[in-house]
DNA sequence: ATATTTTAACTAATGATATTAGTTTTGAGA
DNA sequence: TCTCAAAACTAATATCATTAGTTAAAATAT
């Protein structure tokens, strides 16, 4: 069913995610990866239709490995132990694979569908982590906005060298998760 | 001094960022500016040594734009209030030059070292802002930190359309703003 | 076993891009 | 008015992505 087979989808996102993690997001190119996978550029497009299509399928698959990597972390923790492994875990994704996270920066075009709803999977399980806070729903979503972004916003001021003063960064991280999630605490007795 | 005049640094400069602007940070290009400045791109050459410096000029210029338009809004506010002004003016900048935030984000090459200095008397800045807290030296670079981003945070992910649901980012940033500074509040007394 | 058909590779070509080299032009100052 | 440095130019190279059209191989049908 597929002459000259060894090629798949899965080998050429293989190659692209490879690319990624040691060169970075922008050596994702048409060339770069044909040239990984040994064929020439205009070969490529009879497996992907296109630089664009190629970007999102890495974003895609450097999402999931984020959200199972967290998920793994978090376990069956709950409350403010759930949370400190869950910035653990996501911090430790982004300078384990730079640049996969940046592809999940960049590939949100609108067309991006499968970006959105793996968003809106992770928000609803961060949700289950605030269970024993009681709070309201409203109070609920505000508060899982603030954590992701406030991991986001550490994640991606450490990446681009943010941070200048010899502070370390995951105690700046864990001081003000900590302020929150005690506030919370208060918030509901 | 000069023949031909017309284009200097600032001309060169000022092309740019309307093109941030208007068409998006990707859309800086020697082409682009050359173009619009009504000269060969080649030519540009002759002011500009290439498209990195091009693009590490609109950087610093578009951080210290940030930084007036923060300064501005804080006023001599001091505490809450001014951290709130703060926040408001950082989403209120990004929302109307995406472009300009964009290229923030994307410029701190190494090299840069503006963009660190630039960095650094911002957070000097807050800390200020921190005064009647009363933390300590750590403390305060701690919750600057934090502070920093989670603005950052909810700026970048509002940018890049992360937040689907239906409740208002402004609300969601003050719920957290608030959390943090009350935690402030009741660690010092 | 042979013929057909599908499909993945190829080459060639187009049109952006950045950048360098080398040349011409022009305007400011002697 | 002449000189010269600076700023424009043209030409060329290299690297992108992408499309069109061709060839070849492998799976399938006869």
């Amino acid at each position: 069913m597929s002459p000259r087979a060894g090629i798949d989808p899965g080998a050429v996102l293989r190659a692209a995610l490879e690319i990624a993690d040691s060169e970075g997001a922008e050596a994702i190119t048409i060339s770069s990866v044909a040239q990984r996978l040994g064929i020439r550029p205009p070969s490529l497009y009879n497996h992907v239709s296109g630089l664009n299509e190629l970007r999102s399928w890495v974003a895609v698959h450097a999402l999931r490995q984020l959200q199972d990597a967290i998920v793994a972390a978090a376990g069956n923790k709950k409350g403010e132990a759930a949370i400190l492994s869950f910035a653990d875990a996501y911090i430790g994704f982004v300078r384990e694979h730079p640049g996969l996270y940046e592809m999940i920066q960049l590939a949100p075009g609108p067309e991006d569908r499968e970006i959105g709803e793996a968003g809106d999977r992770l928000v609803d399980f961060v949700v289950g982590l605030l269970d024993d806070y009681n709070l309201t729903k409203e109070e609920a979503l505000h508060t899982v906005r603030g954590l992701r972004s406030l991991i986001h916003g550490f994640a991606s001021l450490e990446r681009q060298k943010g941070f200048g003063l010899p502070l370390d960064v995951q105690d700046s991280l864990n001081f003000n998760l900590k302020l929150i999630l005690d506030g919370l605490r208060r918030r509901t007795g």
